[in-house]
DNA sequence: TGACATTGCTCAGCATGCTGATTATCAGTA
DNA sequence: TACTGATAATCAGCATGCTGAGCAATGTCA
């Protein structure tokens, strides 16, 4: 059998590994309490005000049974306000709330120490070709998990 | 605030979510039920018989905790066993069981297919130099989780 | 030897992420 | 309008991963 370090499979699970224990350690440095998850769906959200959880998964290529659960903990956190839509009563509009909107503000240095903390190791332009690199492979295999990024617009 | 795709943390967990789907779905079509974690866990049995569980941990940079509940499962699917150490009571060695080597046998190419279709997109080079790249920003991380990756022959 | 720290393992608890099912609602059509 | 299929959200259940705590056994050192 090949080596671990010759698997692709073991490398993204090791690198997504690191990348969000990198993300915990400098948001809680910065005094925050918010997982990579709960970030994305945070910033996504404050982006697209009243956006639903379907198509609000589809933008940040989350399961849809996982964003309930996430947005459930937001809410708790004050972070967020979901209301029915009017339009559809099956649907639920997510706004940010004032408190959000100040947690992204200033978790953002954290945030961004964290993209550079997990390329480090890399120079400059090996970090620009490893995103590259894995811009492709997830674009060419973005159908193959069951919840693939989906573009907003197209709904 | 970043497009997503220039963020290296959602595209670590982009790639991952793609390899674990591409992994399951392969081993699935070919007859197998096992996870990219138990099949690395066994693997790595296979490879260090009598392997204690934490050093076993250290080999695939699993949690300490995390182990305990996947080597459960292959004990329980009848594909590894579990004893106590004769040397140290503590421990539990580990050993592979004839049906864990039949499973991993007929699964390899399963496996070998999947760690090629999370590539696909990519030519070969650039599939080569993904690899690289990760290995390397991977081993600058390693120590920033609370599982690194270690070496058995430094216990 | 006896106190102390360390180590191997497990557990409770929480957060992702998935499969598959269910409920309520909507939309298109006979 | 009644039927049918699709859709938004949730739920139960399971598997990874982590934090932090605890227990039993081991090692160290005065």
């Amino acid at each position: 059998m090949r080596d671990n370090n010759e698997m692709p499979g073991h490398l993204a699970r090791r690198f997504q590994q690191i990348a969000v224990a990198v993300f915990l350690a400098e948001v809680d440095e910065a005094g925050f309490d918010l997982t990579p998850v709960q970030y994305a769906a945070l910033s996504a959200v404050r982006t697209n005000p009243g956006i639903d959880q379907v198509t609000l998964a589809g933008l940040i290529a989350y399961d849809r049974t996982t964003i309930t659960g996430v947005v459930d903990r937001l809410v708790h956190k004050g972070l967020l306000v979901r209301h029915a839509s009017s339009r559809d009563r099956r649907a639920r509009e997510l706004q940010i709330t004032e408190a959000g909107k100040r947690t992204l503000r200033g978790i953002t240095p954290a945030v961004e120490a964290a993209q550079r903390l997990m390329l480090r190791g890399l120079t400059e332009k090996e970090g620009a070709e490893l995103m590259r690199l894995l811009r492709k492979a997830t674009a060419a295999g973005n159908a193959l998990s069951r919840a693939p990024l989906r573009d907003a617009e197209l709904r």
